[in-house]
DNA sequence: ATGGATGTTGACTGACCAGTCAATCTATTC
DNA sequence: GAATAGATTGACTGGTCAGTCAACATCCAT
């Protein structure tokens, strides 16, 4: 069968993407070498050039392949017809979600990706900048229909909220913050609430506590 | 004059560090060569290793030097007796002021230590974790005293806080904002006004627009 | 002015590692 | 059961660069 033949080889390239995720959240994309990720994937040296160019282009898949997933939950959930609050609330928990089903992955798209301005951060600019402009636009329309607060801008609003979230995650990276099932549901409620609560006209959501 | 020599010799020790900043900035710590820093300070390759031990021990005194300035600016205003929105406005205008001042020192602080989590973030993660425990302490006492809600932990609203304006500095750094002085400005309101607004007891603070 | 200390130089070395490649293996096809 | 194509191997190479070091320069004290 050819379809097992091609799943058998795609197998040996997720094994070295997946070891790769390992081997850069631990040791870091600039410090660990190429034969790390070969023996965490428990394949040759020479097969981590087999499918993938560089040792870049590994970690440039990792990025693409959960960015996009990413852009397009933002996506949906801008086209949708609900409140501002549960559309971010939603972004907030894919994020979160994402976090607490594989934390290296994230670990490794937030540093060495997301946050590294020099390197792979400018490679993908235009990805990430891609999910800001999804978010202000989330902002820009909730202005629009009257729900939020229009004399701020809208961008520098996206900018403060995605901000809020990634540092709960490194928080999460960085054992400064506790990484419990119950902390994760209490992150995404304290982001929203927080800039919501500054952003809305009329102050909703206090009906809590 | 024995003064003068000490001075003359720190001069190039300053040199030094001021061409780092020039360099990390540009190329990346890791990217860049120990030569560049030399060739742009206009010394010679072998005094970087006459006052520094290492290129890792450049990249820490820089950063050491700038966060433990912040690091007093925080603990002078949770001293004083004035509001939270107050305290909280004080620390987002040193930190932007910061980033107006040397944009690439920051960029440095910011790209290659804060945000690293492997390598030179976890090096400092002493510091660092200072700084955020400092913030929630005065989140603490504005809950103690009753401007903030209780229900919300202090921790992660001092995450939330200061990733927020990391991550304007962020958007300046990729050119993902508009980095003049009026957005500056309005990037520090914004940013007090947002987590404020939402953690605040009785909405204030609308008095504005 | 002489000696000792400190500042300054840049060529050199030793280690490291990304990427190459020729050889070997495995499967599929006719 | 050959032939072809893709998968897999790991030793090797070429270049890079952090850090060393021995020599030279400058300064200060006595």
């Amino acid at each position: 069968m050819n379809a097992a033949r091609i799943k058998k080889s795609s197998d040996k390239r997720r094994l070295i993407l997946d070891a790769a995720v390992k081997v850069f959240a631990h040791q870091g994309f600039h410090t660990c070498r190429v034969s790390d990720i070969a023996d965490e994937a428990g394949v040759a040296y020479g097969l981590v050039y087999h499918y993938f160019a560089s040792k870049d282009e590994v970690l440039d898949t990792l990025f693409l392949e959960r960015w996009n997933v990413m852009l397009d939950t933002i996506r949906e959930v801008d086209a949708k017809d609900i409140p501002v609050r549960e559309k971010l609330g939603t972004i907030a928990s894919f994020i979160v979600d994402s976090y607490r089903h594989d934390p290296d992955l994230m670990k490794v798209i937030i540093v060495e990706v997301t946050r590294a301005a020099n390197s792979f951060g400018q490679t993908h600019l235009g990805q990430i900048r891609e999910a800001y402009d999804l978010i202000a636009q989330i902002v820009v329309k909730a202005q629009a229909e009257g729900s939020f607060k229009d004399d701020i801008d809208a961008g520098f609003a996206a900018m403060a909220f995605y901000g809020a979230i990634e540092q709960m995650l490194t928080g999460w990276i960085f054992e400064l913050l506790p990484a419990d099932e119950e902390h994760f549901e209490r992150a995404k409620w304290l982001v929203v609430e927080t800039v919501c609560g500054g952003l809305e006209t009329t102050t909703v959501g206090n009906t809590l506590s």
